[in-house]
DNA sequence: CTGAAAGCGCTTACAG
DNA sequence: CTGAAAGCGCTTACAG
């Protein structure tokens, strides 16, 4: 009955029939439960029984069938991404994220999808597991998700709940320090409006830098940028016409500082000969050869389905700041004025 | 035992028990059987029990069980999404289709995976079916997946396999015969290089509605706008700058569309009184009020993944061009020189 | 320590 | 066109 033949490479390939637990249960005289029981690791086993049960397992190449598993064991659940309102979407982080949860998720054998908001600000439905992201103070989704007893975590940063984040805090820091380390002084600051967590974070770092390094902070050096490309070529290229004097620009995202490269090159100024540029998000494919802040999404991403499945285990809840660091590149130079 | 209950807005939610197969069909008062066929959309059901079942899937959010699914049903097969070499990836057009097909293809009860491509210009891998885009002249990966003997479906358009596209070439026509409708006759034409199909085929839409109307087509009306929002911006504002004359910009796409008002905007004059723009791809979120070529990507992902069931089930080859249409918002009006 | 049996959610011949 | 029922491979109370 057993169809088992060998294949090119010695590989043992079962053809026809699959091997079952039956399978291995009839070869070693047991019942398919005790074969069960083996193969996850459960105690209460007999040796003589357990060793006979591997021994046939090992000859008819066992392997687990993880559909029946699933089904069996009641996994499978479906974890959901939902935006905060008003958060944008159509951004290449967001898509990034898209993936690597996507492909994270499936690889556990649960299903990824994303719930939109409704116009209260909460999710229009719920999953079995939620990862929600663009909190802000007072986000109402936090009390709901607790209140509903539906596990989740924050990709962001809130008390009392699963959270993990890139140290954003660090980023603006370093990414500042990087540029007061090759000797600039005057630097403006591209961001968007404030009420973010991430970019206020960002900004954060910047104004430490500047205090360590003695440089006052100037308020006209902090620009809204838009958290785009076009906004970041806007506000650069309105503050060179404006007569005003910099050598440098510590852009809070990739591309924002493209937008900046464009607009000083525009203005008839060098990258980084006359200006540096620096990025952050170290976003692949935007900004060739751009000095920035890398993260590691793939990491964020991991971390966070991580941590939903210790919610869904009842594990402590613990929270992760994920570590980020500088990129050197071509947009950075040392200061020449 | 059915734990439903109904969340804030009204909407039906499930806590507790997932909806299975055998809820829908007590739901419409039919057997399990019948319902899956309904799922999988095998033929020989009576459209009156078909409908049924379909509004009580909808009801109770049916989703199908993937172990389940794959433990009765043998293997399932996971479709993967490959995007030609140097085809952009972080842009909005891409994310929503990585949102529908995901939607789409799980909904099928199959697994939806991303598969990069090689240096070769072949994807790294293969899965059970895939769905490719960005093809152009030549494409290596049409004759590797027939010889694979892969079933796939092309976003796109070539000869002797299964495709599906937005009429773009039809896009471009009523974009531009809208502005000439408006008295326009100076009319930018704002793309990217044109080595890209859909482009391509707008352009000649541009083309055609220019020639019906009998006015020339000036070559350097043709501006290179990168696709991108900053590109427009800056292809339109040095239009603008160098002194050329025109009274309508006809962007093919919306972000460029987008980067085409602000240059106006900066350059001191209004849109549409000056100047009248229409985007195209009616990308949510992106340009508010902005007069665009409406396209339902929701339906192309759909299709696509229709096809594609096709060629698993050996089908007869076909294609399908999707219809696409003027929305007219407030970025255009009357010519008024 | 072990077996018999029910059940996970779905599909698919097989009868009507 | 539709239902009842068997079966996919596994896990897990429940009895011994």
């Amino acid at each position: 009955m057993e169809e088992l033949k060998r294949g090119g490479m010695g590989k043992l390939m079962n053809s026809e029939h699959k091997v079952t637990l039956e399978d291995v249960a009839r070869a070693s005289g047991v019942s398919t439960g005790t074969v069960s029981r083996v193969v996850n690791g459960r105690a209460g086993v007999h040796d003589t029984t357990r060793v006979k049960v591997l021994n046939a397992m090992r000859e008819l190449g066992y392997l687990a069938d993880i559909a029946a598993r699933e089904l069996s064991f009641g996994k499978n659940a479906t974890i959901g991404l939902n935006v905060g309102m008003g958060s944008p979407r159509l951004i290449p982080f967001f898509l990034l994220l898209l993936e690597y949860l996507n492909a994270e998720i499936q690889e556990g054998g649960q299903r990824f999808m994303e719930v939109p908001s409704g116009r209260n600000g909460l999710p229009e439905w719920t999953t079995d597991g939620m990862i929600i992201l663009g909190a802000h103070d007072d986000d109402p989704r936090i009390p709901f998700l607790i209140e509903e007893d539906i596990p989740f975590v924050l990709l962001g940063r809130a008390e009392g709940v699963r959270w993990v984040m890139p140290d954003d805090y660090d980023g603006g820091l370093q990414a500042t320090r990087h540029l007061i380390r090759l000797g600039h002084r005057e630097i403006l600051h591209l961001s968007g409006i404030m009420n973010n967590q991430t970019y206020h974070d960002r900004y954060n770092g910047y104004v430490t830098a500047l205090e360590e390094a003695g440089i006052p902070l100037r308020r006209e050096y902090v620009l809204d940028g838009e958290f785009t490309s076009l906004g970041g070529y806007r506000a650069v290229r309105k503050a060179i016409e404006s007569g005003m004097k910099f050598t440098a620009v510590a852009a809070m995202s990739d591309e924002m500082a493209v937008g900046a490269i464009a607009a000083i090159q525009d203005m008839g100024l060098q990258v980084p000969t006359d200006i540096s540029v620096i990025g952050f998000d170290d976003m692949p494919g935007i900004g060739e050869g751009l000095t920035t802040i890398h993260q590691d999404f793939e990491k964020l991403c991991k971390v966070a389905v991580e941590l939903l499945r210790e919610a869904f285990a009842k594990e402590p809840i613990r929270h992760d700041v994920l570590p980020i660091y500088l990129i050197t590149r071509r947009t950075t130079a040392r200061c020449r004025s």
